[in-house]
DNA sequence: GTCCCGCCTTGATCGAAGTCCAGCCGGGAT
DNA sequence: ATCCCGGCTGGACTTCGATCAAGGCGGGAC
């Protein structure tokens, strides 16, 4: 693995702070595997071998619901890992994951991980943090999805591509409007009059480039303070 | 604390399966504190002082909205617990946590956990595995709102009250309607007006008193088997 | 090049749920 | 007992987003 893609891995909030010897030694000899847009990392029920974590691109996590409908539970970009504590626990995957663009995953072995951990109760702090951050976001997602009109929720997504960016801001979808719309719980349609509605508040959108005049707005809009 | 007390202890997570002594050992002299309908245990960003293990009544989740409007998140009965990890991490908590009905909650230092848990890292997997549960509550949460009708959501509610019970089933709402209401993500208009097509389906409600003629029917309905 | 297929957009319609409102019922206080 | 008040129910209306349907556009295969 290179040092660009060990970068990566160190953004990633089980190996931020960790001491730089260990957290290699616990990546061991591993690299980044390679996906085609569409492959599958595992199945929903699946026992999961080991830590995933994004090096490039995206993977999706899905749940299939008895109607063959897939719900998009989340959608993890580089740095972020998944199935840790599946993993760790040797329990089935609570959602299937499948590669939403080109992407390189790292999987880190359970086996490996749990070992250091007896030596080290810190690591357990870390897998902790990164639970819990899980966790959070998903009730911040939820919390989003149970009340807030399409519009804010968009409003909201670009905000958070975005990042801390100010001012004029460009910018590209990382993956299918489709998928998108999808992740914050709308079909293609809404997310397509959403956006369209997102121009009078100085959004452009061709194809996937999307332009913001003044990004604060989107963050008001995405409070709720401007229609 | 009582053996009774004690007993719902265990049913919890961290506890279920670890050896009785260290169970003792980790709760300590503690005892369960009482909370007053309405009071308040922790308020969003506060500093949590410990895990909270509810021993009786129910304890709601809650984030205030910047717009003053709260959504619940979650609601905790007798052998769940919350705030582990931020406990753990000495984060600030992402919700506030208020007594739903007249409740006992038992918190555990976060100080004592830490230092056995250097000691016996198979804590550390239990408490992943706990947090790993909330996890898969959330991502159902989730999923159940991001699409599924209120009717279905309601029934799905129901059945998850009345366990893995057959045939007829009387039981009683935990708390109020309108809080049940908002935990499912609606209002409780539509919650009164959900219960009311449920009875086309067996379902008779008189106050707080909830009957049930086959609960059979009532899962084929969360499933979407049944309009 | 042309054709085709996916993805996206836009329009029209429909239904489910939210809002606003009025009335009911039961419990607690006086 | 009576009066409130809070929680619940149900009606009327509205609004948002899903669905159905019809193109547009671009990229890949040939």
């Amino acid at each position: 693995m290179d040092a660009a893609d060990f970068a990566v891995v160190r953004r990633n909030m089980l190996f931020r702070d960790l001491d730089e010897a260990l957290a290699r030694d616990i990546v061991g000899d591993r690299s980044p595997r390679a996906y085609a847009k569409g492959q599958v990392l595992f199945l929903q029920g699946d026992r999961v071998d080991g830590l995933h974590l994004v090096v490039s691109g995206w993977v999706k996590l899905y749940r299939a619901t008895e109607d063959g409908v897939d719900t998009v539970v989340a959608i993890h970009g580089p740095g972020q890992s998944f199935g840790e504590a599946a993993a760790l626990l040797g329990a089935p995957a609570h959602a299937g994951a499948e590669a939403a663009t080109e992407a390189r995953v790292l999987t880190i072995d359970a086996e490996r991980v749990r070992a250091r951990l007896t030596a080290d109760p810190d690591i357990a702090f870390r897998m902790l943090a990164s639970a819990s951050m899980h966790l959070r976001v998903m009730v911040e997602e939820l919390e989003r999805l149970k009340s807030l009109p399409a519009t804010r929720r968009i409003a909201g997504f670009l905000v958070e591509l975005a990042g801390d960016a100010r001012g004029a801001v460009e910018l590209e979808f990382p993956y299918e409007k489709t998928l998108i719309a999808g992740r914050l719980g709308m079909t293609p349609e809404s997310f397509s009059r959403g956006l369209a509605k997102l121009r009078e508040h100085g959004v452009g959108v061709e194809r996937e480039r999307v332009s913001i005049d003044r990004i604060e707005t989107l963050r008001a809009v995405a409070r709720g303070d401007l229609a």
